[in-house]
DNA sequence: AATAGTGACAACCGCAGAGTA
DNA sequence: ATACTCTGCGGTTGTCACTAT
């Protein structure tokens, strides 16, 4: 028997989501939970189907979201990341709180890969891509490469931490990452059994890294995600949104939900 | 001012794996 | 063991905004 598509084809809207959809999808969230994701469409009166219900909320719609370009940590951090998981973007993801592997492959793909080219590596196996010819030169290369061993890869990522400096000598150090991040970065690098912890562990490592890392009174993008300790806290992120329109929707919106999480987000705008 | 080219990001598609009856 | 459903993942495409000509 064939596979059922995930949705009726027919009267299933596509494309770019308004801001009306995307208030009746996060008011039944808010009031259902995260259920059959199938049945969402329906019950939230959206012509959408499961699928792109569930990848708008957790791409766009999630209240944990940091929204904004990576930080320079970050994105060192996804770059170390790629280098031991590959293109695993759901575990790199998991490593920085508040971003989507949608967001970090993006990121990777029109960023990331162009600025390791520039630099000299090549961004598949992270190794720098004179050494690779020599090595072609020499055939001695595998057909397959070899996963880079955790010397290498630190090799390669000090490489890079290394070249940026070269190559942005022109720039200002508040452009780049502070030094204390590059260290606390080196060091997650170099230990190897934080690293290895990766494969199993899931605990996000930028949340220790923000821990630690001391945060500029004027950035906004770092955000201590101590502070945020419950997904009711987080959902009060929703209101001070300008990109995410929530301020369209109005607060009469969720008025009409009756539900912990907005009562818990209601008596914090109260507060303020 | 109009058009083409490019970059960035949101969204879609198809597949695989886990769970369940 | 099998058939089926549901969810998550990674690759790819579509769309829009910006820049160059």
């Amino acid at each position: 028997m064939g596979r059922q598509p995930c949705c009726d084809k027919l009267g299933v809207k596509k494309g770019p989501w308004t801001a009306e959809e995307d208030k009746k999808l996060i008011n039944f969230i808010l009031t259902n939970g995260q259920c059959c994701w199938r049945a969402v469409p329906k019950l939230a009166g959206l012509k959408r189907c499961g699928k792109s219900c569930r990848l708008r909320w957790t791409n766009y719609l999630r209240p944990d979201l940091k929204r904004g370009l990576l930080t320079e940590a970050e994105e060192q951090l996804v770059i170390d990341l790629h280098a031991r998981l590959g293109n695993r973007w759901s575990k790199i993801a998991s490593k920085l709180p508040g971003r989507t592997d949608n967001e970090i492959k993006n990121h990777w793909n029109t960023h990331i890969k162009k600025k390791l080219l520039k630099m000299g590596i090549d961004p598949v196996t992270h190794e720098s891509l004179n050494k690779q010819a020599e090595l072609k030169d020499s055939s001695l290369s595998p057909a397959e490469p070899l996963p880079p061993q955790p010397h290498e890869v630190k090799e390669s990522t000090e490489g890079v931490l290394n070249n940026s400096e070269d190559q942005n000598s022109s720039s200002s150090p508040d452009e780049n990452s502070s030094g204390e991040e590059s260290l606390l970065l080196d060091s997650i690098c170099s230990d190897d059994s934080l690293i290895n912890s990766l494969w199993l562990d899931e605990t996000p490592l930028v949340e220790a890294l923000w821990d630690s890392a001391p945060i500029a009174p004027d950035d906004n993008t770092k955000i201590d995600m101590g502070l945020v300790s419950s997904w009711e806290d987080n959902c009060a992120w929703l209101f001070d949104c300008e990109d995410f329109g929530i301020h369209d929707f109005g607060f009469n919106s969720f008025d009409e939900v009756e539900s912990c999480p907005l009562q818990t987000i209601e008596m914090k705008e109260e507060e303020h």
